[in-house]
DNA sequence: GCAACTTGCTCAAGTTGCTTGCCTATCAGG
DNA sequence: CCTGATAGGCAAGCAACTTGAGCAAGTTGC
């Protein structure tokens, strides 16, 4: 094998590692905040309603999921209490897809997860190149899939 | 959201893109190499057997599922050519599970297809900072699932 | 050297998160 | 208005995984 080729291939697994742990840490993180019925998927569709709510097309796109899986899973998000749909303001076909409080809650814990993770991260790195690689790796796929597979 | 938050949560998205990135791209690149009948998760498992063989049991271990999960990947292997079950030569009770000529040049395609996918990479950031880069991610998360999750 | 336990693997059945296919309601353009 | 495109939901099916049970081979203790 090449040089070239070991570097590509340590990258990957690398940036997997990294990747699941961190996702497995605050899936943790937000469980033991009390929040024991949610997959890592939802943080993601959490994360697009944020800002104001989205429709189920457009949480399909973001998640890289057919529109009736993004639906099924904003049904399950809703009768958990996480979500609820609203008529949208300006298509009667769309419906708006937003946060209830519970689901702002959630929201808190996540991050408060990841800030939990991290911490260590920033210690074995110095908060400086912590800084470095998170802007780096920005440039490096940007808008690329934010796909939960687990 | 605190700053520290917020750290976080840009790591892990970014994170999770570069890695559904350049999955995507090495499973891509795979299958344009004429491997088509494959999907991410059975490269993890390429991996793993490439030094000398393994076993179902540390299959499943390696890629986080049940001894059974492990089993049907390594039967969808066999039927396909990629891999064959061996007895194992200290422990009759196991079988070792090695790569055929098949497998091995379906692993090089897969080195090729990474190398293609992390040159503009190296291109975007300087081949002294993906250096970097790689090695700092390696510190971080060792050992950390080696999951497929697409 | 035999009984009791553990380990490696497989067969079978069940779960689940996703898909494809089809349908209705609404919008936008001529 | 029609026509086509888009948002969403319903239903059935699939595929990768799980749990559960069982057999063969190894290991331990007396």
């Amino acid at each position: 094998m090449k040089d070239e080729e070991a570097l590509a291939m340590a990258l990957g697994v690398n940036l997997l590692a990294a990747a699941g742990a961190l996702t497995a840490a605050i899936h943790d993180g937000v469980l033991v905040r009390g929040f024991d019925d949610l997959r890592p998927a939802h943080g993601f569709a959490f994360a697009r309603m944020a800002a104001g709510g989205a429709t189920v097309t457009e949480l399909a796109a973001h998640l890289g999921v057919t529109r009736q899986a993004a639906g099924q899973l904003v049904d399950e998000l809703e009768a958990k209490g996480y979500a609820e749909r609203r008529p949208h303001p300006d298509d009667a076909r769309a419906r708006l897809v937003v946060l209830t409080e519970r689901g702002r809650a959630c929201t808190r814990a996540a991050e408060q997860a990841a800030a939990d993770a991290v911490r260590p991260w920033a210690g074995l790195l110095g908060e400086d190149r912590l800084r470095a690689l998170t802007a780096d790796l920005g440039r490096l796929a940007p808008g690329g899939p934010v796909r939960p597979t687990w």
